[in-house]
DNA sequence: CCCGTATATTACCCATGGGTAATAAAAAGT
DNA sequence: ACTTTTTATTACCCATGGGTAATATACGGG
């Protein structure tokens, strides 16, 4: 299959200057990288690139996508999942903050979307809305259900996310702590002081009779 | 006084063209803000920014020191001041996170120090690396004298500052929430699955018999 | 009132780097 | 083998923007 195989080739191509450029824009930054850098770590010449790449934001765009269908995937995998919202907020989590110690994680936080097309920045802000939501969700649902102790959605998801993304900046593979294992502490540590009830393995055994904290907008 | 007013007028000055170019940075990035966008704010010409400032990046880093200044400030007072682990630990949060809400402090998170020279580089990684001791301290500490439950202070010093460090990146000023208001949530809500007994107000009450979570390095 | 100093302006330099011909080399198709 | 289509290269364009030289203007001091 001729076809077949110019098409996979040509994609493969393409996909390794993306593993390129995600890695240099990450070691580097996006200014501080030039398209000639991206070829010559690729052994190719600069125009090259512009057989697969129509300019340089567009790399930076399809780089950060990625990682943003990874993303996309699993909290699509959750919300059909099972369990309580806790359960799923723990799951959340989890893999965000795997996702996260990889090169494509770290794009969706480390790469500035004001770098790419109006058209783009609307894409980005869309996807980042979307996870906002799928966590503000599933708080308010823990807080209905009764999973989750009162407090602001809102509020409750940026502290979740702050430290999530935050690992996209100071994780590093060769440390001395896996990506699991970063992960599983994260999703114990973060909802240690949400759950309302000693809820499975996890749960750190908050007194039932917890004065529930005044929620809420103040 | 001439030669003192001489000097005030142009301090002011130098403190007005840093303020004009914190703004421009945050609203747009270090790299879409030229030198005539600074100057072109402050009703005058590019040339005149010369007798401020050397260069670009001195002006970025600058910023970035104004904004730093008042953590180091912070920092001090609270250490030297009086109350056990939890309570400096709380103190720490509030203050940063108030100091996230302002322009010099989201400098600190949201400027990139690779876009200054290296020895300036060097100066802000050791500002980085104080105030990542000073929450590790806080913490090793709260669980030394047992306000806090066992934990790994590396990771938990990691994910308070990435929730705090986040704070940067959201708050705006016009929200629904005043400074004081997310400082003081952030405050109670990142201690609470810390602190090991309802202490004072703040506290969540955990509950005395918690199994302690097994803490350490995995 | 005049001089020296700081501060500002206009006009310019030039390295950088994204992007584009024009064209060569390599595959694919027949 | 010969043609056509991809893919890559060399050589170039040029807008951008940091930084500077020459020069004008305001200002405090004697």
């Amino acid at each position: 299959m001729p076809f077949e195989s110019r098409r996979r080739a040509r994609d493969e191509k393409r996909e390794a200057v993306l593993r390129t450029a995600v890695r240099l824009f990450l070691e580097q930054g996006y200014h501080r990288v030039t398209l000639n850098d991206v070829a010559e770590r690729l052994n190719i010449t600069k125009p090259a690139l512009y057989n697969y790449f129509r300019s340089k934001d567009e790399i930076l765009f399809e780089c950060w996508a990625l990682g943003q269908e990874i993303v996309d995937e699993f909290i699509a995998e959750i919300d059909n999942g099972g369990g309580n919202a806790l359960t799923k907020l723990r799951k959340l989590i989890q893999a965000y903050a795997e996702q996260m110690t990889t090169d494509s994680g770290a794009s969706l936080v480390r790469f500035d979307a004001r770098d790419l097309t109006a058209e783009n920045q609307k894409i980005v802000r869309a996807a980042k809305k979307r996870i906002d939501r799928t966590f503000r969700k599933y708080l308010a649902d823990g807080v209905a259900d009764g999973s989750i102790k009162p407090c602001d959605p809102k509020l409750t998801a940026f502290a979740i996310a702050g430290s999530l993304n935050w690992i996209g900046h100071w994780y590093q593979r060769d440390g001395a702590w896996s990506a699991e294992a970063v992960a599983s502490r994260f999703a114990a540590q973060l909802t240690e002081g949400l759950a309302k009830a000693p809820a499975s393995k996890h749960g750190p055994a908050t007194s039932k009779k917890s004065r529930p904290a005044k929620g809420g907008r103040k």
